[in-house]
This record gives C-alpha cells, sequence and structure tokens, in this order.
DNA sequence: CTTACCGCCTGTCGGC
DNA sequence: TGCCGACAGGCGGTAA
C-alpha cells in the first residue's frame, strides 16, 4: 500500500526518465480508476514535456508549462519503467510512451488510483486543502497539540487525516504512535505538547527512514524499477498482532481503530 | 464544525 | 483440491 515513502521512492525513480522527455504517445486501456481519467489527458501531456516530478502528499504532479497530470497509486497503484518490447501486463491501464524510447506503465489492479489534469495542480480541489509535509519544518507537535484541542477521535485517525498532515497511513501510523509510545486509541485532544512533540519526531523518523530504504513492500509495492523495498524488516508493530513487542516481550493486540486494523503495545503504548 | 461509515475493486487467505 | 466468503485498504463522499 503505497504511503508517503513509497509515493516518494516512486518519484525518485522516475523523475530522470520522464524530465524534459518528450512523451510522443499515451493510451489508455483502463480510463476507470478512481476517477473516469479525463479525456484530453493524451492531447495535454504529448503536447509539451514534464518539466519536473513533484510530490505533494501521496499525490505524484507531473508538471507540464501548462498544466499537471495528478497520479495517486490510490492501493494497489505503482509505476514502473520498461523496455516497450516488453509485454504489457495485466493490470497496466495507462502507458506513456517516451522518445527515448522507455515507457511508463500504470499498473493497479484495484483500480483506486487517479490519473488527473489540471492547469493548476496546487489549486485542485484535491491538492488545495492538504496539510503540511511531515517532512518540511512547518510540520511540529506544536502544531498537532494545537489542531487537536477538544478533538476526541482518536489519536491514530488524527494523524491519518491528511488535512492535519499528509502522507501518514495505516502503517507508518501505526509504527510511529509505537515510537512515540503512545496509544492509538486515545482521544487526540488527550495527548499533551510533550508526547506531540515526540509523536511528530517519529513521524519524520519513520518516514525518513523507510524512504532511505526504498519503502515498505508487503505484497505489491515496487519502486519504478519494479524492484521492492526493504523497510518491512524495521517495522514494530505492524502485521505483527501477536507476536512479541520487540521492547519489552508483551504480545501485540490488535484492534480496528476508525475502521483501520492497529497494532499496538499495551504495556509501551499508554 | 466533527465524527462515523460506505463503497469503489481485485487478489489473497482461511475454512470447509 | 476446489470453492466461497471475508478481508485488506486510501480516501472522497455523505449522513448524522
Amino acid at each position: 500500500m503505497p504511503e508517503l515513502p513509497e509515493v516518494e521512492t516512486t518519484r525518485r525513480g522516475i523523475a530522470p526518465y520522464l524530465e524534459g522527455q518528450p512523451i510522443i504517445q499515451v493510451r489508455i486501456h483502463n480510463g476507470s480508476l478512481r476517477w473516469p481519467v479525463p479525456q484530453g489527458l493524451a492531447a495535454e501531456l504529448t503536447r509539451s514535456p514534464v518539466q519536473d516530478v513533484e510530490r505533494r502528499g501521496k499525490y505524484l504532479l507531473l508538471n507540464t508549462d501548462h498544466g499537471t497530470a495528478i497520479v495517486h497509486l490510490g492501493m494497489s497503484g505503482s509505476l514502473r519503467l520498461s523496455d516497450p518490447e516488453d509485454e504489457r501486463r495485466k493490470h497496466d491501464h495507462v502507458e506513456l510512451a517516451l522518445a527515448s524510447g522507455w515507457v511508463l506503465r500504470f499498473n493497479d489492479p484495484r483500480r483506486f488510483g487517479a490519473w488527473l489534469w489540471a492547469r493548476d495542480a496546487l489549486q485542485h480541489p484535491l491538492i488545495r486543502d492538504l496539510g503540511p509535509e511531515p517532512l518540511d519544518e512547518a510540520f511540529t507537535g506544536d502544531l498537532l497539540y494545537r489542531l487537536s484541542r477538544d478533538r476526541r477521535a482518536a489519536v491514530k485517525a488524527f494523524i491519518m487525516d491528511h488535512r492535519i498532515v499528509v502522507g501518514v497511513g495505516n502503517i507508518y501510523a501505526s509504527e510511529a504512535l509505537f515510537m512515540a509510545g503512545i496509544h492509538p486509541s486515545r482521544p487526540a485532544g488527550r495527548v499533551g505538547r510533550d508526547r506531540y512533540r515526540r509523536l511528530a519526531a517519529s513521524i519524520r523518523e519513520v518516514l525518513g527512514a523507510a524512504i532511505e530504504q526504498g519503502g515498505t513492500t508487503l505484497r505489491d509495492f515496487i519502486n519504478g524499477h519494479g524492484e521492492p523495498g526493504y523497510f518491512r524488516q524495521s517495522l514494530n508493530v505492524y502485521g505483527r498482532a501477536g507476536e512479541a513487542c520487540h521492547r519489552c516481550g508483551t504480545p501485540l493486540r490488535e484492534r480496528r481503530i476508525a475502521q483501520r486494523s492497529t497494532v499496538f503495545c499495551v504495556h509501551c503504548q499508554r
């Protein structure tokens, strides 16, 4: 499941192959994604090259001089560069043929992903109201503290709300809460300033480490070149229900919080 | 305003 | 071994 580190890993993998490179053809094999792929996408993308590939939260922004393709990987989406000789795979829904000969292919079995077009991506409704980037300086524990006053929802749901901070999905929210020693069910408004400072630091740390290791591959995540990420071995709680806590040995518990399975240590997280 | 929940979709897994 | 239902989940949308 692509979260911020996986999207960033993808961005780094594909950017050098896309930037400044004319797109000579766009093929849409199945435009029935989360939203229909807009009719005009192919014409826009072939009009002028992508100048740079940017990331905002979990959105990839393929910026051209006249607009931006907004790409989201959803749950099961991936982008990979391939040789045009290589056969198209099942669920390769969008293909960009580059002047260099490479083909960028978007594969997405569950089709929760998206390809959209915007003149001004930062003003697009999906992007406009997003909170700060967790690796930017604007993201601090004090910000979390301020925004969480009077909130009764679980702190885990709070940090997964992308109006608060972007890019923190189910895996890394669980990991950051473990690292900070905060119980995921605790109401957001009942976490103090110092603990939010620790939580913000944990979020930055876990996301940063995951990026360095090329993301987490559970089943299907691959980077822009079809390779897995190696952060999975660093996970302390996610996917480890019933196993011993790495810190104290207590068996980890699993609970659904805000419709998401959540693993935590009752001893280390309060 | 906040919070809770639905549903999109397919692959995988456990139970029988 | 094969079938089937449950489950996974990012996230917008809607209802309360």
